[in-house]
Order: structure tokens, then sequence, then C-alpha cells
DNA sequence: TAGATTGTTAATCGATTAACAATC
DNA sequence: TAGATTGTTAATCGATTAACAATC
């Protein structure tokens, strides 16, 4: 039944199971059988309910799935039945992406400050959030919970940041500089390469056939 | 020797290989065992030795890898030697931080054209390149040679593009939107799928210790 | 030559798939 | 009850690690 080790492929399949429930509510279907959902998802029916008995029995013998149930217990599964505050380091052009996604706060994201170190950025908006300089970040964090911070500035600078990050308390890093960061075993980095993703489209692309 | 079928997971761990090299390059490193590089990465030897080895024999027994050689290899198996024609669709903040990473250049990656279909964005520049209407796609294509096509448009409308990206000939493309593209086997997508990514990371956070 | 380190085969480990008894 | 489909165990497959002979 529940929380033995759970692998890291099957972490990162939650979300695309959440995805397609989300789909399926939205059209209207109430029930689900692991056979369908393989079918629309590509994966096998087999995988589906060993990923889902990993967290607990979710289903009912000779029924299937109730998609509105499933995509609840998974949704707090991932922790998005809580509230997580994030702050963002870089005030650039890829935090400003990454900020206006509005839809985040539905999965109980919220942006609560943005930092940057260029004094043309400090003190306008994004997103209706004022761009605080970043030499006040460990005030902020004191005065502040903190559960992520978004680290998008260049790779020379991240690695001091994430530091300083880690001396403050934060416990989960969301890196999309272009380096590995070095922190305690307690601290969560998720990184998102996106030229490293480019690299292997690339490579695919080139040996196509 | 050289190319069997190559895994996934070799293919994602060659751009971080690349990365470290280049990074041991600046750093005027001239040759490297694989148990020293193992120890940087945070990988085992056996796991080194064993991916290089699916591409071809780079090392010298009794001596290692020439760093610069081992690099430029790794490079030409991505296809960073070759020119890569990239067209992004979306002029959004996502579609310009992409736009902005003015790097891409020296791994052969050039951004030809930008395409959207807001009357505001349209003729506006995005790093000097003038930002054209989504309705001329075909047009271009036909005209101009494209690798890849950058999605960063919400996913209703990516669908639809992509199937137009497809029938216009493209056979790489790189995928922002929340939804899986579906096209045909010769055609190469890479997601990069942000929001699941965040939620890994929640997931991770939450269930930390 | 002796020492070091690769290239490669063999052993282990973990993840995926198949099968089926349990049960709704 | 009969049929359907899960939960779970067993079998298979693939990827990682260990070991070592080849060789620079």
């Amino acid at each position: 039944m529940s929380e033995q080790h759970i692998s890291g492929a099957i972490i990162k399949r939650l979300p695309r199971y959440y995805r397609y429930l989300e789909e399926l509510l939205t059209e209207g279907v109430e029930r689900i059988s692991s056979q369908e959902l393989s079918e629309r998802m590509g994966v096998t029916a087999s995988q589906i309910r060993q990923d889902l008995n990993h967290f607990g029995g979710f289903g009912q013998q000779g029924y299937g799935y109730k998609v509105l149930y499933l995509y609840e217990e998974i949704g707090k599964i991932m922790g998005m039945d809580r509230i997580k505050r994030i702050i963002m380091i870089g005030a650039g052009n890829l935090g400003q992406a990454i900020a206006n996604y509005a839809n985040y706060r539905k999965r109980g994201f919220f942006i609560e400050a943005i930092f940057d170190k260029d004094p043309d950025k400090i003190g306008t908006e994004v997103q209706g959030i004022i761009v605080r300089d970043i030499e006040t970040l460990e005030e902020y964090i004191k005065l502040n919970p903190v559960d992520i911070a978004t680290i998008t500035i260049p790779k020379e600078q991240a690695v001091p940041v994430a530091d300083r990050l880690v001396k403050a308390g934060v416990k989960g890093i969301w890196n999309y500089a272009h380096v590995d960061l070095d922190v305690p075993a307690d601290v969560c980095v998720e990184n998102v390469h996106l030229s490293e993703s480019l690299m292997s489209l690339s490579y695919r692309i080139k040996n196509q056939k």
C-alpha cells in the first residue's frame, strides 16, 4: 500500500496523470479504467495501476477509477492543496515569463516577491509585484515564510545566491541557471536546463531514422 | 563500438557531459580520467565509460580522455557543428526569454523568424527580429529552411499550429505548451512542461526526509 | 617495463510488463 | 450471480555497476 520508496520516474509521471485527469474532468468524464487511460496517455495499463498503488488503492474492482477523486488525491500527493510561497531571483525575461503564469495560483503557488540586482529593474513592477534589491534578500526571508526560490540569473551569480538562499533557510530551489547547485541534502533542487533540452532535440533530429 | 540503439537516458546525459567538459576547458584542464570526471559530476566512472563507448572509443588506456577532443566529439554527436534554423511561434514573455538566449548561436542554433497572432506584436522587433503574422507561416516555410519550431503559445492554439508545422514539413518541435502533441513518427518533439517540473518540486519538498 | 586507465563483458539492480486471484 | 477491473505478485526487460583483460 502507501509510501515505501517512490522512485524519481514515478514522481515525474504524477503531474502528467494529473494533467490528463483534469482534461477528462473538463470533458465531463466521471469514471475511467486503467485500460482507457493507458490508451489516451500512451502508456501501459499495468504501469498506471502499479504507479497509483504506490500511494494507495484509489480504484474499485470491476468499476475503475472515479476521475474527480483520483484527480484530487494525486493533487494532494503532490501538495497542490497547500500554499507554496515563491520568491523569484531574477526579473529578466525568463523571470517575467514565469511570473506571468497566473495559472500557478490555482495549484497553490503564490509569487510573493521578486529580487534583482539591476538598479534599473529595482522598484519597477512585474505582475503587480515590486522588484526588490537582491541585497535585501536575507532581511525579507527573515520576516516572511518562503517555500520555493526560483533562480533565473546567469550561472556565475546563481551559485553564490543559492548559497545565500540555503543559509537563509530556503528548502526548495527551482533552478534555471546552467549549473548544478551544490546544496545540503535537506534542500530540494529542481533543475530546468533549457539548453540541454534543446541539445537533446538536436541529437534526436540528427539521428532521426 | 558505435551506434546500436542509444537509450533516452544516455541522450539526456550527453549535454551534461558537454557542460562539464566545457567547464574543464575554461579551467585549462587538458586530460581527465573517467574516475576524476565521475567525482565532479556525481556519477559512476563505469557509467561514463559505458556511455561514451556507445559512440566509440574516445579515450586512451593508461591516460584517460583528452578534454578538448572529447568535448568536440560529443558536440558533433549532438549536432552542435551544424546549423539549426529555428522559428518561434509565440512572441510573449517566454518566447522573448528564449530568443534572448544569445548563447545558442555558438552551438549552431539560429533564430530566423518569430510568429504571433497578436496584431499589437506583429511588426515589432524581438532581438532584432521582426515579429511576423502567424498567417504567413506556411508561406515562410515554403521559402526558407526550418529545422526546429519553438512553440510558446497556449495549449489550445498549440495543437492546430503543431499540425500546420508538421504539414509544412518541420521535423523538430520544442514544445512549451502544456499538452502532448500528436505528430507522425518522423517528427521529433521535445517537451518542456514547466508546470510539471514545479509540481515535482512541490512533491519532493513535501516529502522531504 | 610497470602503472594506469580504458573498453568491454558479466553481475546486479531496479523498473516495466504480464498474469491472475481478489473483489466490487 | 456473472462480468469487469483492480491490486498485487511474478516474469521480463533494460539500465547501472562491478570486474577485469587489453593496451597505451
